[in-house]
DNA sequence: CTGAAAGCGCTTACAG
DNA sequence: CTGAAAGCGCTTACAG
């Protein structure tokens, strides 16, 4: 199989490159090239095994007919569920999609976002690191079509797709509080994200509409990178008086990873001495005992309409489009809190 | 932050194209072009934020520094890990990685090895479908620099990476013989991959090992595309009499999933009733009821090494490297078995 | 209906 | 030390 190119066809084919060209891009009928001519030369790059070289088409028409996706971390199963749903979607529109990850480092995003724009890709879906204003606003005022997912800089105008983290995590700890819980911990990140920021607010807002005095003592921040180092003292503190919890709320599938383990090592029984709750979940947390009660996010949604907005931009189609959106999540009740 | 091209940097300075390029490849010294020159010219580079275009560039030397990577699905965790580790390590040594889902279609494996090849990827990195020896073949025809992983045709003489599948299970099965088990079911999936096949050769081993009658009852092979549907009768099947198991092993950590999901269903006590092993784990395997007794695939490992075939032989630099790997596999012991 | 030609932004012999 | 020029494989006005 010897790689053929336009030239070869032309010459076999005693036709001119801009023919070839033409047909294969249907451009055949519009430019009134016969049938018959249209025919031979379509067969023959069937049958020879044409595909034109991207690059070359690329560099001549300026596009790439590619669009990047920037996420912390493909391993994460949020965003290789998100990292699926976006290839799927952007193939069946005709892109195809170029992955990579920041590993939450924000300089390391600039460059993959530069890498990005010199690999001609047409636009960009990007979870930031939320610590890169400077580049998101240089995108923006290039006018280069980019979507914000699951991450999103309030004080810069620009398309997002998000999910309701206020109200997800806001119901997680009613839930809580429902099943009259009254001292309920939370475990979570360090500020930075204003995902991380909403989710706290959350929690607070429920706290405030069952009359709850909200007390420092009862939330512990954790570094994204050290939690698993962190997690033993954090839980140790909730557990111990004058905080004696009797619940905590995880603000992310792996602090409820690390948090439970922590607490069977403990042999802190769930959820009769403390219950639990998750915001985001991973793949087993329906078959963990106890089945952990999880707020459930709508990731093929945010991978689709993500992809909507992008190419909608891209294409310059719809400008009615609503381009900022904050998705709904679900509570997911399992066992990890007890029953009424 | 106006685009800026090499033509923009040699007429700003006054120099040619040529010196240019030369200079922000590193190849300043080499061609003796004065410190000052080169000065001059990084610093406007930097300063202006020139990235050359990768499809000129790639274009014109027919080469890209980046390499694709293609695997049945992005958003198995399995294969997600992999990624991230193929990612991390190519880009440690110069090179992009493209990704993409066969979604185990043969024939969407074939059209995109096709289209990475037309985006000039300098090598590629395949867990094929398994059912797809033209393209592979045509690949190695061609002598283009490719590695298989986790999948691999046992027929074709190409370089891979794979796990001990056979010995893998063999272990997981014995782990179970030597707890007294006898009656040991196998949920797998339908024969098509080499590594399918090898699991349930160690599965035949181990029983042989033990003097213990292979029965083809015990097996029940699923659909890849409809597990979820079946695994309900090849439960109720295996548990039924006269075969009546006392054990299951599953071939993958999904099977394990919806295979628990079941016994529970069932109201089966694992590991008192029934007790279970798993090829290969999800994230929360250890917290699960009761924590599920593994075989841990080399993840990091399968992934660094394909990079390092692939990319020594693109590079051409050492011949005399070890091009197929067959790596070890762990078994992780937790309660799914009970004790002795 | 079709062909010659310019151009995309680089790299790299080659000549001086 | 440096510059003019060809070439990578396409696309696309433009002229006929």
């Amino acid at each position: 199989m010897k790689k053929v190119f336009l030239k070869d066809i032309a010459e076999k084919l005693n036709v001119s490159k801009t023919a070839v060209s033409l047909v294969l891009n249907n451009k055949g009928d519009e430019n009134k090239i016969s049938q018959e001519t249209q025919k031979r030369i379509i067969e023959f790059a069937k049958e020879h095994n044409y595909v034109p070289n991207q690059l070359a088409r690329g560099l001549s028409r300026g596009k790439s007919e590619t669009i990047g996706l920037i996420i912390p971390n493909i391993s994460d199963t949020f965003y290789s569920k998100i990292a699926g749903y976006v290839e799927l979607k952007a193939k069946n529109l005709g892109y195809t999609v170029l992955f990579s990850s920041s590993n939450e480092d924000p300089k390391k995003e600039g460059e993959l976002i530069r890498s990005m724009l010199n690999r001609q890709v047409e636009g960009l879906i990007i979870a930031s690191t939320q610590q890169n204003l400077k580049d998101i606003q240089s995108l923006k005022q290039d006018k280069f079509p980019f979507v914000l997912i699951d991450r999103h800089y309030p004080e810069s105008d620009t398309n997002y797709v998000v999910v309701d983290n206020f109200n997800g995590l806001k119901t997680a700890t009613e839930h809580l509080l429902q099943l009259g819980r009254r001292k309920i911990g939370f475990i979570t990140l360090k500020p930075g994200l204003e995902a991380i920021k909403q989710r706290l607010l959350g929690y607070q807002s429920a706290l405030t509409d069952f009359d709850i005095e909200y007390k420092e003592e009862l939330i512990k921040e954790l570094s994204p990178g050290n939690y698993e180092n962190e997690i033993e003292s954090a839980i140790r503190e909730l557990l111990k008086f004058p905080n004696s919890v009797d619940s905590i709320v995880f603000s992310t599938h792996y602090l409820t990873s690390v948090g439970l383990r922590e607490l069977k090592r403990k042999n802190v029984k769930v959820p009769q001495e403390v219950a639990i709750v998750s915001f985001d979940e991973l793949t087993a947390f329906d078959l963990v005992d106890p089945p952990i009660t999880s707020v459930i996010q709508p990731v093929k949604d945010i991978a689709n309409t993500a992809v909507d907005i992008l190419i909608n931009e891209i294409e310059g189609k719809d400008s009615a489009m609503d381009n900022k959106r904050i998705l709904n999540s679900k509570l997911e009740i399992r066992k990890s809190c007890g029953t009424f």
